[in-house]
DNA sequence: TTGCAATATCGTCATATCTCGATATATAAT
DNA sequence: ATTATATATCGAGATATGACGATATTGCAA
């Protein structure tokens, strides 16, 4: 499952290359205790607005920021009636670890 | 050896953000394939102006690319007259990669 | 001292990125 | 239909980055 086309390092690496967004990386490996507030099941992932809350950023930066996240494949969304939900794409980030570590 | 303070990984991330910087490390892990053409000896590592030679960009760009890769601790320069060589901090590089591992 | 070679720094311009508020779009609820 | 909520997109301003040529600096050589 998760089929998953390579990752494009310059991409992902400059989708990394902003605090906030490595940051919004770190809060999606612990969804339930990064965002407790979050009613929602967590099965899908983490609510934008919930990510939106946390970082102290305006709505639109936030969501430039995980469009960035996404373009890079560091991230999936899943729509479910007006909200967003994003999870981690862990099959891409290991691909991009494990690229890294053999190239870098 | 190799006392090495550990790598902020903003700067290292933003130093690997740009393909310029990622190709000169790539070159650096094999100097003698790399750079042929080099008389020296590669015991300090390989002189910026081959490292300019190679990159197809002016010598000021590329004293301003190695300057950055220098700042994030990734390349270490010696000084010998008026030629400076550059070779990778394999410590500092593999410090990165553990932490990048684990954090990401 | 004068001159030459290697590298760094400066000033400038072009482009990219970050951030915001305002507005548009989509879905849901009434 | 209207309204409310969630998210995306737009336009603008501020700052950062990348590139260049010109010039400064450093060290060596004559």
């Amino acid at each position: 499952m998760a089929k998953q086309s390579s990752p494009d390092i310059d991409e992902v690496i400059k989708a990394l290359a902003h605090p906030v967004r490595r940051q919004m990386l770190e809060w999606l490996k612990t969804p339930q205790k990064s965002f407790p507030s979050q009613v929602h099941s967590f099965e899908l992932g983490v609510c934008a607005g919930k990510i939106n809350e946390k970082a102290q950023l305006s709505q639109s930066t936030i969501s430039a920021h995980l469009a960035t996240l996404q373009r890079a494949g560091l991230i999936t969304p899943r729509k479910v009636g007006q909200w967003i939900f994003y999870s981690r794409n862990e099959d891409l980030i290991g691909k991009f670890l494990a690229r890294i570590n053999s190239e870098l």
